[in-house]
DNA sequence: TTTTTGTATGCACACGTGTGTATTATGAAA
DNA sequence: TTTCATAATACACACGTGTGCATACAAAAA
């Protein structure tokens, strides 16, 4: 199959710790040996065995990425710039994708630890309750940083995002704006993302000391579909919301197509607020408020915190984890 | 570090070709000895080094990804199919996003062969137009096949969508439809995929008789922008198109926007069809004609070419690579 | 008891590389 | 020619795992 050092050392008569010197160029192996040596490598196709080296210089070059679902812009945008930054760095990105589940992320930490990988960036599925799966990695001083959905019990660095703080800010600017019965659309508590968002909601609703408070959070896939049953559900009841604030993309989608079904007009009658692109929000209506998220910083901010981990050298108890909470910006016009 | 077999063995005072066996279960092992050894294995946190099992075993279960961008909904979705297949067979996914930038894609050749990875999918960068680095592969018979974006002069599996033909019938479908000024705003032209629609188009143009031929191919990277300066362009000429073709999403974004604020009417006095999701184009106005793209059948048929060729063990030279051309759908409601 | 059969484990090598040390070859000085 | 210093290369082992074969030991058959 592949060349080997071997194979060249065979052919040309020289042992293999000769040929394997040639080629890194070690001053110890005579300017013409080592000349004749590479070009037999180059002419014949030679590439070292990255197994080989790994296992030799128990060499750790690849950074594993764990996400719910790589088919989500906020996550392929996230993926994109980290591809960039290991580019640059020399790493080789693994990608993993639990797809929301449990059983997937939990076999693919297995796989990781296998590997021999450097160090774990990841996003937990929205199933993910426990830890300990995660908490092998520690056991084993494998390098772990979370990003956006995190966990709270495991020793590793965390980058997130403000979204307590964007919310409530948000809450009170609607309502200086004029509304006081403003509708959180959400996800499901139990993800870190969420529950950060629903208690920002609340602790908004409670300093506009406003008798209106509505939060639904939405268990399954998020959708057009059950952005519309969320929307059904708040605009069937006695009081009507006239602000939304709305957790994901697809769901304002929903939500916006329901409002022009039933003549509900944004913004007068109701203000939508979505997460998101501000350019895809604009896409369903232009005056759909945004919150953008850092994900490019994000990115970042996990990348570097994951390269201190696996630079540092020190005693594993005594290194210095991160929580770096990232501002989200809201874009009104 | 992690806990090897020999330090298992050692502990237990066996010798650590017993406990290799013990954890794969030979009945060579006394079953009580196995148990206690695996127990031992379990309590500590034994993982095996699977840079060791692939030097052993010249075990190859990466298969590679190469890819232009992957924060784009094609390349995301394609991903994400490969990602669950990947899964299924116990393969590993490594994605390399080469960012339309050839030296990039270069230089993840050379990583892949190092890697000794089973196999590559690929789509090539909007720069490459040489098929040298890629061939460097058949050299050292690794499997590779294409999608979308392919390369001709090379032993390859190809998987593309039927890009020439779809476009032809469009136009003449548009025609039917009672248009005959159909412009068409695509990409470059040494790029297969457009290069393919740039042909559908001129071929359906003849087909239907029209002397108005107008197609733009976008050189840079696709934006709202590059797609309103295309239709400025079509627009300040004296003779406007009635139909536009759009080749990308963010294309079509820019196109209806513009005619939105020329105040011409989608698609009374326009119609305009666009590749991409249905889903997608329908924000920019419901009457858009969407060329759906089989992003989920072009990841399982490339896979399982891919699976053909890992698994085929017979003269290189005789192998029967295919070249699989699926059907994009026109959707018009 | 000895021989046979079988069972349980150890030994040695292989995969491809890299490196400390030993060995050989070369040339210069004695 | 011998001796020594130095340059050039070979040897042997290690990384962690798996496997054919040899060995050791026990139980069953002769």
């Amino acid at each position: 199959m592949r060349i080997t050092i071997k194979d060249i050392a065979r052919e040309l008569n020289v042992h293999h710790s000769t040929v394997s010197r040639a080629m890194r160029l070690d001053p110890r192996i005579k300017a013409e040996t080592g000349e004749i040596i590479r070009n037999y490598a180059r002419e014949n196709g030679y590439y070292a065995n990255l197994n080989a080296l790994r296992l030799r210089n128990s060499m750790r070059n690849v950074i594993a990425l764990i996400v719910p679902n790589i088919n989500h812009r906020f996550f392929s945008n996230i993926i994109n710039c980290l591809a960039g930054l290991c580019y640059e760095k020399d790493y080789i990105l693994s990608i993993y994708q639990s797809n929301e589940n449990f059983d997937h992320e939990c076999s693919f930490i297995k796989k990781l630890i296998q590997q021999d990988v450097a160090g774990v960036i990841a996003s937990i599925s929205d199933k993910t309750t426990s830890s300990d799966h995660f908490r092998e990695l520690n056991k084993l001083n494998i390098p772990l940083v979370f990003f956006d959905r995190v966990l709270d019990d495991i020793k590793a660095s965390r980058v997130t995002v403000n979204n307590r703080e964007v919310v409530e800010s948000l809450v009170v600017k609607l309502y200086r704006m004029g509304r006081s019965r403003i509708a959180h659309i959400s996800g499901p508590d139990h993800i870190s993302v969420f529950h950060n968002r629903n208690e920002g909601y609340l602790s908004g609703i409670r300093k506009i000391s406003s008798d209106y408070a509505k939060c639904i959070c939405i268990e399954e896939q998020f959708s057009p579909e059950s952005g519309r049953e969320a929307s059904d559900e708040l605009f069937s009841q006695e009081t009507r919301p006239d602000a939304i604030i709305s957790t994901s993309f697809f769901l304002t989608m929903g939500i916006v197509r329901y409002l022009n079904e039933i003549n509900v007009k944004i913004p007068g009658e109701v203000i939508i607020a979505g997460f998101g692109d501000k350019m895809f929000n604009s896409l369903l209506n232009s005056d759909i408020i945004s919150i953008d998220q850092p994900g490019k910083e994000m990115a970042r901010v996990a990348f570097d915190l994951l390269l201190d981990q696996i630079e540092y050298k020190g005693e594993t108890e005594k290194f210095n984890y991160q929580d770096i909470i990232l501002k989200s910006t809201i874009i009104f016009t």
